[in-house]
DNA sequence: CGTGTTTGACCTGCGC
DNA sequence: GCGCAGGTCAAACACG
């Protein structure tokens, strides 16, 4: 995936690297909404006889502005937030190497001096992880250096763009380190020694390797539905269909039309118990401008993706089948709960190939008897982990419209998903209260409350992401026997949201979605 | 005639 | 090595 196709899909973040010209973006951005505040309201200087009208005018302006003060407070904290977070991820990323450095040294023993170092970091970026290689360098000591000398300069971009936009950290710096590290890690989850043959086709094939990665993070999205496939506002041409084994209905195999070579594809298939169901899957990160109508979902989904991808990169896949049913995490000052999946099985194997490949699902389905809930299951047979967004309404069974057939939902849905992550009041209040409030001021189509509430939680607000990028990352690596990720991202955890109120530790077994 | 769909053949990866 | 299943290709076909 390239990175100008992922900021097609997501919107960028706050830079951290330009943090402080972003605020003073920010600051100069509001001295231009106050102008047109004021010109909106017809205040032009000395322009005005009427004075009792200019004050009132003065007084709504001024009222506006006290409001957008308030944004800028919020955007301030936000940017803290950012900064905060780019700290903890910098703290786990430096952690994770010096795992790696551990390990290898164990490996190669005392032979190995520091200044094979930089050649584990390339390990983790997916540069060429083969023995091989390291017996080249060896030997040719100069190209060993030089090379390191990329290595380093690679790894210092890939720290510096860390917040460029969430599918960018991806592109840029953890999904290198997946390519490689996971590859690495699904192998020895297999009890699998790395063939030659395979060290070379992934080495020359290190690119594409980078590429498929990030395109094989998969999004599924399930969600009640009566039409064929959902309307997610992109244009898609169906090149293929297959009877998929434990599953009566076909799968439709489509591929994003609006761009020639736009690696997007997705799948659509229907449950098999229960047909109103539909499954759809979408896969990779569109390389073009999007229509407005279908922005929603792809930054929804791309945003899904690039968490689960950043959050794997310090998992590992496979190795935590017999993890405790359920363990409780505490991240960011939150309680999040992982849970076997044995329990949940039933839902994953709907879609087998889907455990292939990294997969976070949306459901949209879920009913508040089946106590839904956010979740992370890893299947004893899926060589990545799979999590499962549960998104629902207390009141309704909630679809957007603009996916399918017009399922209402409302504001409440967000309010009801900060129980369901088990968030506090106070971070519910801190993170949701904008985009509520927002709802409620713009009274928005109820059609579009829920993918837009969605969309902007998660791609728009980095506490809301972070908070749930960090959950997959935690619950990925917790499961794992990588204990000392898990105590990194508490370590991370506790670098913020010291005062946000913990949630209560969710230890009800995870329901499926039938 | 251009575009999209259908569908059988083919390729690839994985498990036995 | 073989069979199976998922995924893709591309020719044939349908439709506006």
């Amino acid at each position: 995936m390239d990175a100008s196709g992922a900021a097609a899909t997501v919107p960028p973040l706050i830079s951290h690297k330009d943090g402080c010209s972003q605020e003073a973006e920010i600051k100069v951005g509001l001295r231009g909404i106050r102008g047109e505040l004021l010109q909106d309201h017809g205040v032009k200087p000395s322009s005005s006889n009427n004075e009792d009208k200019e004050e009132d005018v003065l007084e709504a302006a001024k009222a506006e502005m006290g409001e957008v003060r308030e944004e800028n407070e919020r955007l301030k904290m936000m940017l803290q937030q950012v900064e905060k977070d780019y700290q903890s991820l910098k703290l786990r990323f430096l952690d994770i190497l010096r795992k790696e450095t551990c390990k290898k040294s164990a490996d190669s023993g005392p032979s190995s001096d520091e200044t094979e170092e930089p050649e584990l970091v390339s390990l983790c970026l997916g540069r060429t992880p083969s023995e091989p290689k390291r017996d080249e360098k060896t030997s040719n000591s100069s190209k060993s250096s030089r090379e390191n000398e990329e290595l380093k300069a690679s790894l210092t971009l890939g720290l510096d763009s860390k917040f460029q936009t969430s599918t960018e950290l991806v592109s840029s710096n953890r999904s290198p380190e997946n390519s490689s590290e996971d590859l690495a890690k699904e192998d020895e989850a297999a009890g699998e020694t790395w063939p030659p043959s395979k060290i070379l086709k992934r080495n020359i094939d290190n690119e594409v390797a980078q590429q498929s990665n990030v395109k094989r993070a998969r999004v599924c999205v399930r969600a009640r539905c009566d039409t064929p496939t959902m309307n997610d506002g992109c244009q898609w041409r169906k090149y293929g269909q297959k009877i998929a084994k434990g599953n009566p209905c076909p799968r439709a195999y489509y591929r994003c039309t609006v761009a020639p070579a736009c690696p997007v594809r997705k799948q659509v298939q229907r449950c098999a118990e229960d047909m109103s169901i539909l499954i759809t899957t979408y896969e990779g990160t569109h390389n073009h401008p999007l229509p407005v109508s279908a922005t929603a979902m792809a930054s929804t989904t791309s945003a899904a993706a690039s968490m689960l991808l950043s959050g794997s990169s310090a998992s590992q896949p496979g190795l935590g089948s017999n993890a405790a049913a359920t363990t409780a995490t505490e991240l960011n000052g939150l309680s999040f709960s992982l849970y076997d999946s044995s329990r949940t099985k039933q839902f994953y194997l709907a879609n087998p190939s889907s455990t292939l490949f990294p997969t976070i699902t949306l459901d949209l389905t879920a009913s508040p008897s089946t106590s839904a809930r956010f979740s992370s299951c890893f299947t004893s047979t899926s060589r990545f982990p799979s999590t499962s967004l549960n998104f629902f309404s207390a009141e309704s069974n909630i679809l957007p419209a603009v996916w399918g057939n017009g399922y209402q939902t409302n504001s409440t849905t967000l309010t009801n998903l900060g129980p369901s992550l088990g968030l506090g009041k106070q971070i519910q209040e801190q993170m949701y209260q904008p985009y509520i409030e927002k709802n409620h001021q713009h009274q928005a189509p109820s059609q579009q409350a829920l993918t837009e509430t969605l969309t902007k939680a998660i791609t728009c607000d980095p506490s809301f992401r972070t908070v749930i990028a960090s959950a997959i990352s935690s619950m990925m690596g917790g499961s794992g026997s990588g204990s000392a990720s898990a105590s990194s991202n508490q370590t991370g955890a506790k670098s913020f949201g010291q005062n946000l109120k913990l949630g209560e530790a969710n230890n009800e077994p995870f329901l499926p979605t039938p």
